[in-house]
DNA sequence: AGCACGCCGACT
DNA sequence: GTCGGCGTGCTC
C-alpha cells in the first residue's frame, strides 16, 4: 500500500503530497502521523491517504513508524484541511497543525507516568516476607505496605527508598506497572441551578432543534437567557447520541461560565482554551478525540475539537473580534464552523444582542433563521444612556477629560456605595510625546510608530515590537526641552480620580496590568468582591462578567473607535456601547451609561442611545451598500514585506500589474484595486507595502482564487506576502 | 526547514 | 595551498 504524507515542514515548496510506502505491518491509516525519511533526515508527517499505486515514477521510500497509538486526525478533518487551504489559501500542513495540541508536534508529548507497585503474580505476602532477609528492614516495609490493593511508588519510595522498591521489582516479587496519569484543568464546584425555561426560551431551543433551517441567530440583549438555551439544545443533542461544540470569546470563558456547563454535564466537557498548560489542552483534547468527552468547550480554536458525530455547534457573542485570527494561518471561525456544520449535517447557532451586520443581513433574507428574544430574564430595564457633547463641556470652561454630568454622577454612586466603571478606548493612540516647539513626535526605529509613555517604569515603549526607549529630556529633532504628552491613557485618569475623589479606590485594568497570568481574574474578582469603588480600563472590561452593584458606566472619548479609518468603526463603536451599557445596573438597581463624545449627533449615539439595534443596522447597511464596503463587496489586502524595502516595493509593483490585467479583463469583478505603503510602513524593521482591492460580490471567490493565483506564482525569496480578507485592522 | 553542493576571500 | 562564507537546489 502506499501512503501520501504532508510533512510537517511548513514551506510553500514542500506544501505538496509526497508518497511512501506503508509498511503493512504499522497497520496505516489515513489521519495518522509518522516519522518519514525525508531528504537525508527523518521527518514528522501526516497521512491524508492509503491507496493502491503511486501517481510518481519516483523510487519510493517507506514510512518509518508511526507516532500515536491512535489516528489523532478524523477523516472528517481531512475534508475540512482540503477545503480550509482551498478557501484561505493556507498551506495543507498548517491547517493540519492547527487541529492537533501543539505539545504533539516533535515527539513532546510527555505523558506523565506514575508507577504503580503491586505483589508480583504468583506471588503471596507471606511468600514474599519469607524470601526477604530479617534485616531488609525496607524491603519488608514495602511488602508490608502493600497489602491487597498495591501502592503508588512515589509513596513507598518517600517511606522506604526507591531502592528497596527497585530491588524487589528485580528479585521477581513485585511488580511495577505504568500508569498515565491524566490531567485535569481545575474545576471550582458549582451547584446547577437548573432553571426552567420561561416560553421565550423554550420555543426558542424547540426552534433551534426542530426549525426547518439549517443555523439560526440567536439575536437578544445580554440578561436574555441565551446561555440557558444552548444548555437546552447540548442535552438534547446528547440525548440522540451526537457531540457539541460550544465556542465563546476567550474572555468570556469565565470560571463561572465552565462552572453552569461542567454542573450541568460533569465530565462530558472537555474545555479547550489558551489559559490551559499544554499537558492539560493534550489531555482535554485526548478525552475529545477517545470519546470520553462529547461536548468541546472553548475559544477559536475548539472550532477544531476532534469529535466525531457532531450534533450543535454554537457561537456565543458571535459579533466577537476573536473569532477572526490575527495571525497565520487566517481563517475566520464562523466559516470553519459552517463547514463543520454540513459535514455533519448538524445544527449551528450563533447568538448575539449586536450581532456582525453580515450575520444580521443574512437572518433578514432568510438564509438563517432568527430567533429574537425580547425579555430579559430578570425583568431589569436596559439602563438609560446619557450623550455628554465634549465640545460643549469645552466651550463651557471643562478642558479636562471628565464632563460634569460624568463627575457629578460619579460623586453620587461613591455617596450611594454603589460602584463605577470607566471605559477609555485608546486603541491605536495613547499618551505619545510630542515636542510643542516642532511637533516631533517620538517614533519607533523599527516600526515607524509613535511610542507611548509609561508612567510606571518612565519609558517610552513601542506597542508594536515592545521596544523601550529613555525619554528624551530635549527634542531630537531641534533641541527644545519642552516635551510633553498627548492624549489620554488609563493611568492619567486614575491619577485625575485620585485627585478629585480622594476617597475612592480605584483600580486599573489594561495591557499593563494584565500582563502576569492570572492577574486579569484577580482584577475582575478583587472588583465583584467590592475591594474598589470605580474600575478604570481599556477593551477588557467590556466584556461579560456580573457585577451587580456597578450602577454607573463611563465611556470617556467614544469617539476613538468611530473615527478609526476603517469601515468597521460604526459597527464597533455600537457595539462597544452596548456592551458597555450591558455592564450597568443588573439585578434590582438601575444603571446610568454616561457617554462622552465630541459627536452627539452621530448615528451611532443616537441608536445605541434607543437601545434600537435594528434601526442602527437599517441605517448602516445602507451606508456599506452605497459605498460599496462589505458585507455588499470583499476586500482584499495582499500585504508584502521584507527588510529590503526595494524588494518588498518590487514584489508589490509586479503584483500589482497582474492584479491589474486582470481587472482589465474582467473589470466587472472589480470595484478598485491600489497599490501603496501600509500605513504602518515597518514593523520590526521590515517594510511594509500593500495592494488594497474591493471585489464585488457575485463571483469573489473565483475571483479571489485567481488573485491567490497571482500571489502564489509569485517568487517570493526574502519577503513574505500575506493575503488577507476584509482585514480588521489595516495596520 | 535542514542539509548538501559549490564557487570566491584571508589565514596557519 | 585550504578553511569557510552563505547562494541555490532538493527532499517521495
Amino acid at each position: 500500500m502506499i501512503a501520501e504524507v504532508i510533512v510537517d515542514i511548513s514551506t510553500s515548496e514542500i506544501d505538496k503530497i509526497f508518497d511512501y510506502v506503508a509498511p503493512p505491518e504499522l497497520d496505516l491509516r489515513a489521519g495518522d502521523r509518522v516519522k518519514v525519511p525525508f531528504g537525508r533526515q527523518q521527518t514528522e508527517g501526516f497521512i491524508v491517504k492509503i491507496k493502491e499505486n503511486p501517481d510518481t515514477t519516483h523510487a519510493l521510500k517507506s514510512v518509518t513508524s508511526k507516532l500515536d497509538d491512535f489516528t489523532p486526525i478524523l477523516p472528517e478533518m481531512l475534508e475540512l484541511m482540503r477545503e480550509m487551504s482551498r478557501e484561505y489559501n493556507l498551506r495543507l500542513v498548517d491547517v493540519l497543525r492547527l487541529f492537533i495540541p501543539a505539545m504533539m508536534r516533535g515527539g513532546r508529548i510527555r505523558e506523565i507516568k506514575r508507577h504503580f507497585v503491586t505483589l508480583a503474580d504468583g506471588v503471596s505476602y507471606e511468600a514474599a516476607l519469607s524470601r526477604l532477609k530479617p534485616n531488609a528492614v525496607n524491603q519488608r516495609g514495602v511488602i508490608a505496605s502493600l497489602g491487597q490493593g498495591g501502592e503508588w511508588a512515589a509513596i513507598l519510595g518517600e517511606e522506604y527508598g526507591f531502592s528497596a522498591v527497585s530491588a524487589l521489582a528485580e528479585k521477581g516479587l513485585v511488580k511495577v506497572t505504568e500508569v498515565t496519569k491524566r490531567r485535569r484543568p481545575a474545576l471550582r464546584p458549582v451547584e446547577d441551578k437548573r432553571v426552567t425555561l420561561n416560553d421565550e426560551q423554550a420555543a426558542a431551543a424547540r426552534e433551534i432543534m426542530h426549525g426547518d433551517k439549517d443555523s439560526y441567530l440567536l439575536f437578544g440583549v445580554t440578561g436574555s437567557g441565551k446561555t440557558e438555551i444552548y444548555l437546552e439544545c447540548i442535552e438534547e443533542v446528547l440525548s440522540a447520541g451526537k457531540t457539541a461544540i460550544m465556542l465563546v470569546p476567550e474572555i468570556s470563558l469565565t470560571p463561572q461560565m465552565m462552572g453552569r456547563f461542567r454542573a450541568r454535564f460533569g465530565d462530558k466537557v472537555a474545555v479547550l482554551h489558551s489559559g490551559l498548560s499544554d499537558g492539560e489542552r493534550y489531555d482535554e483534547w485526548l478525552r475529545l478525540l477517545r470519546g470520553d468527552a462529547v461536548i468541546a468547550i472553548g475559544a477559536r480554536s475548539a472550532v477544531f475539537a476532534p469529535l466525531r458525530n457532531v450534533g450543535i455547534i454554537i457561537i456565543d457573542e458571535e459579533h466577537d473580534g476573536s473569532y477572526i485570527s490575527e495571525n497565520n494561518p487566517r481563517y475566520v471561525t464562523s466559516e470553519v464552523a459552517e463547514l463543520r456544520r454540513a459535514y455533519n449535517g448538524a445544527k449551528l447557532v450563533v447568538g448575539s444582542a449586536t450581532p456582525a451586520l453580515e450575520t444580521f443581513k443574512k437572518a433578514r433574507e432568510g438564509k438563517l433563521g432568527l430567533i429574537t428574544l425580547k425579555n430579559r430574564v430578570n425583568g431589569t430595564g436596559m439602563p438609560e444612556i446619557c450623550v455628554v457633547d465634549m465640545c460643549a463641556e469645552l466651550r463651557g470652561g471643562n478642558n479636562g477629560f471628565l464632563s460634569e454630568e460624568l463627575a457629578e454622577r460619579l460623586e453620587q454612586t461613591l455617596a450611594d456605595g454603589n460602584q463605577s466603571m470607566i471605559f477609555l478606548n485608546r486603541r491605536g493612540f495613547a499618551s505619545f510625546m510630542i515636542c510643542r516647539k516642532c511637533g516631533h513626535v517620538m517614533k519607533c526605529e523599527d516600526c515607524d510608530v509613535s511610542l507611548t509613555w509609561h508612567k510606571e517604569d518612565n519609558l517610552l515603549k513601542c506597542h508594536y515590537c515592545g521596544k523601550p526607549y529613555a525619554v528624551p529630556n530635549k527634542c531630537p529633532a531641534c533641541g527644545e526641552t519642552d516635551m510633553r504628552l498627548g492624549r489620554v491613557g488609563t493611568e492619567r485618569v486614575i491619577e485625575e480620580l485620585h485627585r478629585r475623589f480622594p476617597s475612592a479606590r480605584t483600580l486599573r485594568m489594561d495591557k499593563d496590568t494584565t500582563r502576569k497570568k492570572g492577574s486579569y481574574d484577580e482584577i475582575l474578582s478583587a472588583f465583584r468582591m467590592g475591594e474598589a469603588d470605580i474600575l478604570v480600563g481599556t477593551q477588557m472590561i467590556v466584556k461579560g462578567h456580573d457585577f451587580p452593584n456597578v450602577t454607573l458606566v463611563g465611556i470617556l472619548d467614544a469617539d476613538m473607535s468611530l473615527y478609526y479609518e476603517d469601515y468597521h468603526s460604526a459597527e464597533r463603536t455600537y457595539q462597544l456601547v452596548s456592551q458597555m451599557s450591558g455592564r450597568a445596573g443588573r439585578a434590582d438597581k438601575a444603571g446610568v451609561v454616561v457617554l462622552q463624545t465630541y459627536s452627539p449627533r452621530h448615528y451611532v449615539f443616537l441608536y445605541a442611545k434607543e437601545n434600537d439595534y435594528e434601526g442602527f443596522f437599517r441605517k448602516e447597511i445602507n451606508v456599506r451598500e452605497v459605498t460599496n464596503f462589505p458585507p455588499f463587496t470583499k476586500i482584499v489586502r495582499v500585504l508584502t514585506m521584507s527588510e529590503d524595502e526595494e524588494r518588498a516595493l518590487g514584489l508589490t509593483k509586479e503584483m500589482l500589474a497582474k492584479i491589474r490585467a486582470y481587472q482589465k479583463e474582467a473589470p466587472e469583478r472589480f470595484v478598485s484595486v491600489s497599490g501603496m505603503k501600509s500605513p504602518v510602513k515597518r514593523i520590526e524593521n521590515k517594510y511594509r507595502y500593500q495592494i488594497i482591492m474591493r471585489l464585488t460580490r457575485e463571483e469573489e471567490s473565483d475571483t479571489l482564487s485567481h488573485v491567490y493565483d497571482i500571489v502564489n506564482a509569485q517568487e517570493k525569496k526574502n519577503a513574505t506576502v500575506f493575503v488577507e480578507i476584509n482585514p480588521q485592522n489595516m495596520n
